[in-house]
DNA sequence: CAGCTGGCTTATGGTCGGCTGAGCCAGCTA
DNA sequence: TAGCTGGCTCAGCCGACCATAAGCCAGCTG
């Protein structure tokens, strides 16, 4: 057994009796597999609401754009309300829900691995605890409240395991 | 300014005065951005290490998890490995680096994330702390150990910021 | 009422991600 | 020596992802 993998225990051993069939990390990936999903993503946790912004801050093309925000609000994860600006006409904008703003872990986690691996100076955006100022990260802990590491982790059978 | 959006300090605002470029998000999905690379990854976890079990567990074909391990190998999130079975001649196995453990955030926030929003009657497997049997999941700390939350995170410029 | 702007849509084409099906090679086993 | 198995590679195809370029429509501003 590799020392960065996971323990089995209970009814998932042995490995070769089960698969990972419905297993939520595909289903997650089903609903935000690219990325320019995850790009339009980081720009709402940045704040973008509108068309332009998203563009324009993601870099992407128009029409990837629009096809993107149109998914991510039929998944829920965004939401069209409209809006009008002094003088101007009402137009539509789109903000998240609560469903998307708990993919925020996922971002937090993706963001801090590139941080940590991928850059040579180090974060080029920081997250800090409002009021507090202390620098913020994502972690592993169980509901213990005790911190978690890879090989401190068992795999078991959840409420939604398909019997047979 | 959305509730579900990150506050703004410092030499951050206003937010069209930057963009993020550079961001260490992209980078890391520059590196895995294939649902085949976090189906495999995942497998890595739960123990996989050979050719075999990665296609026979993932359901992914011979020659796209052939080229995805090249891929992962050559970023150094795994490593190949020679290795010998009783009677059987040497073949290479795949073995988590250090780099690809600090992927396990990611992973877990992904999965919980579509354990909740995605599945009908909860997790199919979960994770446990070893020991102690608590379930675990991913969370945001800051450094002085406090839980964060979306509306609680403000963005700072960071040392591998571009000045300009 | 002409023009401009924001927020798109349509058309077209390139590259990438994935599949199936076939083949290959090393070395063990009969 | 012939076959079997694990771990691949190669060829050919299709659909998804993304770009560029152009067009469209609503409604405000001149």
């Amino acid at each position: 057994m590799s020392a960065n993998a996971i323990q089995m225990t209970g009814r998932l051993e042995p490995r070769a009796a089960w698969t990972a069939e419905g297993c939520s990390l595909a289903k997650a990936l089903d609903v935000v597999r690219t990325r320019s999903a995850f790009l339009i993503l980081r720009e709402a946790f940045y704040g973008a609401t509108r068309f332009e912004e998203f563009t324009g801050r993601t870099g992407l093309s128009d029409p990837v754009t629009a096809e993107r925000l149109r998914e991510l609000t039929e998944a829920e994860i965004l939401r069209r309300e409209p809006y009008r600006e002094p003088g101007q006409r009402t137009r539509e904008r789109y903000r998240m829900t609560d469903k998307g703003a708990e993919l925020l872990p996922v971002m937090v986690a993706l963001m801090q691995w590139g941080d940590r691996w991928l850059q040579r100076r180090g974060a080029p955006v920081e997250l800090r605890h409002e009021g507090c100022g202390a620098r913020v990260h994502a972690e592993l802990r169980c509901e213990d409240d005790h911190r978690v590491g890879v090989e401190e982790l068992e795999l078991a059978s959840g409420p939604g395991a398909r019997r047979r």
